[in-house]
DNA sequence: AAAACTATGTAAGAAAATCTAACATAGGTT
DNA sequence: AACCTATGTTAGATTTTCTTACATAGTTTT
């Protein structure tokens, strides 16, 4: 279902307490949505306002930083998550409609996912910890 | 498990959060702390923080006041419910010792519930329906 | 090793969100 | 008519968050 990923990415906590839950900084927080690690939405008032996502997304941050990794290197990291997983998506689809492709539409759904995704499949990022807070 | 219990009371959200996942005014969820109907937790500077088991009874609250009962009835109702609750938990728990017990402890534990359960017991109160947000 | 860069701390002043307390009021109730 | 209930609105105070700027310990580069 998709409306588990409507509820995980609606905006409901305020900094404050993102800083506890992920205990990182104000600062850090800041910092790493400057260098588009993050995009938290704002309110009308322009406070920033995190989806649990977003919390997910700290704690892996959080997580890549304790183990050396740099701005660049957690930007990277997260560009090829979400490559790995739109195409995760796509071989879904693809298993979905199986039945319904020609062995020719078959080969190029592949051999584009091969194209995209083959680079870098070896251990996926480790997961957010933030199934503690939600079930 | 009692894990989730922690998450569902954990005090994550600020009373403009709750307002729009309510649909409340300020006011009304003030006044209904005032009633006693809820009891947010309080940040260090006084701010309320309400966890999801809060925002739960306010959609309950908010149902029942559409539906005319005021507070005094509202309260009753939830010191009912909470009743209901640790007498079903006294179920559940007898239920699991019950080989231990002898017959006469065990119509004792039987004849207490319905003491106490015993005369509401028709329509449990509706479910909150925060349901969709954190899973 | 000096210079530059990275990730974070800290401080200041402004703006937003929330607080309490008080007064106002429409619709019921007595 | 007087009262009560649930809610609105306003005002002034307090807390939280915002941006910007400067500071700095460790790295990395030159």
């Amino acid at each position: 279902m998709s409306g588990s990923e409507i509820r995980r990415s609606m905006p409901l906590f305020p900094i404050g307490i993102v800083m506890q839950l992920t205990e990182l900084s104000a600062r850090q927080i800041r910092y790493y949505e400057e260098h588009q690690l993050i995009a938290p939405a704002r309110t009308e008032g322009n406070r920033r306002m995190f989806s649990l996502n977003d919390i997910d997304r700290l704690l892996e941050i959080k997580d890549l930083i304790d183990q050396g990794v740099n701005m660049a290197g957690i930007k990277q990291l997260f560009l090829m998550k979400e490559q790995q997983e739109s195409s995760q998506d796509l071989l879904q689809q693809a298993e979905k409609v199986k039945r319904d492709l020609t062995d020719d539409e078959l080969r190029t759904l592949l051999r584009n996912e091969l194209i995209h995704a083959g680079r870098f499949n070896r251990s996926s990022l480790r997961q957010g910890d933030m199934s503690r807070f939600y079930h």
